[in-house]
Formats: structure tokens, sequence, C-alpha cells
DNA sequence: CCGATTTGGCGGACTTGTCAACCTTGTCGT
DNA sequence: ACGACAAGGTTGACAAGTCCGCCAAATCGG
């Protein structure tokens, strides 16, 4: 067994014990990236952002621009590079949108359905993956967590003082 | 109240029901992202990797490069460059390591001590907030949950079949 | 109905993050 | 003890993300 190895192991668990919320969802999140692009490489040539942007205009829940861009979180500067990348690729198409003449509606081409459709599989699998890791009344409880997280974390001028 | 406001929402709300936690915490980690870059410009001038970095180093838990790179899940490359650029403006100083000279153990200077000190009852506050945001269940659970993702998330081959 | 404000999207400058090649040091097998 | 291999760090080229100001469309307040 490699000696520096050990102790950095252990100095890493020492740390963790004490570490802020938003740590740890920082370095989930690097890992979970990595994950994923190493995933997404591996069946086709789309980036991760594009990726996104493809799954969830597939999910045929929404197909407003603002909704997409909400809730992928996405800065409005990225969102639209990334848009234009995909109309360009040819894999979205890009339509006016009903009511508001602001935003856009998105869809899928035939070959952006196909990309979806050949790498969903591997990313659900390992959505399935990770659900896997959790027992089960964590799993029950994650989604609520993290949203009530994500609702706090909109908020710009904290509680400075004590507020018991 | 703005109509097609409305409309996302109620969008933005459809999707997230069914969304895979990988999106989810992407979705958070924008905003908490955010939400510290806003407190640290506030109150200094550092970025938010240098931060982080600053804030691991004065937890006095760990000094060794690796241990202190592991933790935050921070790129070698990244790490490296961040590090010159906290050593360039003297908040940090490098210092050799003990047992393994490629390692280097990292401390702070009087100037690094003191912005950490500025900083840290900003961001304790933030972390505070986030936390209150949590039920006691969703508490007590959160950071073995985030934990165990983290290391799930490290798996470079996911089962992909059905493996039950 | 009209000005003020907000929201949405775009473009450009700049900062951050990522990836691959490289060298050094440590570790393992024999 | 020594050669193969892994781990740590650095560098530079490149991709991704952020921030700013800009303009158009929509909403709000009289």
């Amino acid at each position: 067994m490699p000696k520096n190895d050990k102790d950095n192991a252990a100095a890493v668990a020492r740390i963790e014990a004490a570490f802020p919320l938003s740590f740890m969802i920082h370095q989930l999140e690097m890992k979970l990236g990595a994950q994923a692009r190493a995933l997404i490489a591996k069946h086709g040539d789309l980036t991760l952002p594009q990726w996104r942007i493809i799954r969830v205009i597939g999910m045929d829940t929404a197909d407003g621009s603002t909704a997409i861009r909400k809730v992928l979180g996405f800065d409005k500067s990225q969102f639209s590079k990334t848009v234009s990348q995909l109309q360009t690729r040819g894999l979205v198409e890009v339509l006016d949108h009903p009511t508001d003449r602001r935003q856009f509606r998105l869809a899928l081409t035939d070959e952006g359905r196909a990309a979806l459709d050949r790498l969903t599989p591997e990313l659900d699998a390992r959505n399935d993956f990770l659900m896997q890791a959790l027992s089960p009344e964590e799993r029950s409880l994650i989604r609520s967590a993290l949203l009530k997280l994500s609702i706090a974390a909109e908020t710009t001028d904290i509680p400075t003082g004590s507020d018991t």
C-alpha cells in the first residue's frame, strides 16, 4: 500500500467531516461533470452543455427558451451561444414563440432526436447507478432537499447576524 | 402578475419533477457559485477558487497539496495556477513537504489569514442560512448522501444493462 | 394610452476551467 | 537494487463560462 496515499486519504476524510455544504456540492459537481463528459465523449461528440439542452428539450415538458434556460441554471449568454452551436450543427430547430416575441421555442431535429436516443440510455443508467448508491430514505429526501437549497441559494442578502 | 412569468414558472416546476439528479446538482452549483462570488466580491477581491483554497488551508486539518486539491475536487492544472496566483499576491506560503518531495505544504501568510478572517463570518452565515432551509431530517442525511454520491461519481464504467 | 421598468436575447472582452504532453519523484515487483 | 509504472506538478493551447452594455419586446403605473 502506498504510504503517502494513505496519509492523503486520512487527511481528506478529516477535512470533509467539517466541510461547508457548498464545498461538498462543488466537489460532487466536478466529479459528476467529469463522469458525464467521459460518457458523452464515448458515444458521440456533444459537449456537456449541448447535451443538457438537448436532454431538456427531449423531455417534452416545455419548449420555451426561458423555461429551459432557467431550469438548467444557465447564464443568458452561455445559453444563447450553446443554442447557436446546436442550431448550426442541425440538432435543434428554433421556432417563434406563440405569445412572447422576445423568446423562442426549441425543438429537436431528426438528427437531434437521434443523438438524444443514442445517449439517453447511457446517462439514465448512470443516474440509476447514482441513485442506487443512496439508502432508501436518502433517495426519498434528496430531491426536496436539493430543491430547498436551490431556492435558498437565490437569496442575495444573507442574514449576517446570528438570528438564532 | 406577469403572464409569461407564470407560464415559465409552471414549466420549470413541471420539468424539475422528473429531473435527473445530476441536473439538479448542476443547477444548485450554479446558484451557489453565483451567491458565493457575490458575497466574496462584496468583502474583498478574491476569486471563488482562491477563496476555497484559503478556506481549506485555514481549517488547519491538512496542509499537503494533494490532500487540499483532492478535497476541493480541483483539477491538477487549475490548482497549480490558482496557488501561483495566491503566492504572487502574498496570501499563501509554499513550503517543502516533509516526506514527499513531489508535493508541497501550504500555509497562510498574515495577509492571507486576514482575508480569511474577514470573509469567514460572511460565508459561515451563508452556510447556516442554507442549512436552515432544510428540515432536521434532511440536515442529518444530506452530508452522507452527498458523500456517497461523490464516491459513486468516481466510477468510470457504469453497469449499462439492468443489473438487478 | 404613455412613459418607466423589467425581462429576454445578443455580442464582445475577459476570466476560468479543461485537456494533453512532459518531467520529476516515489512505489512496486522481481 | 533496478527497471517499469504510477502519482504529483507545471506549462501551454484551447474550450467553456462570466460579465458588461446594448437593444427589443413585454409589463406595470398611472
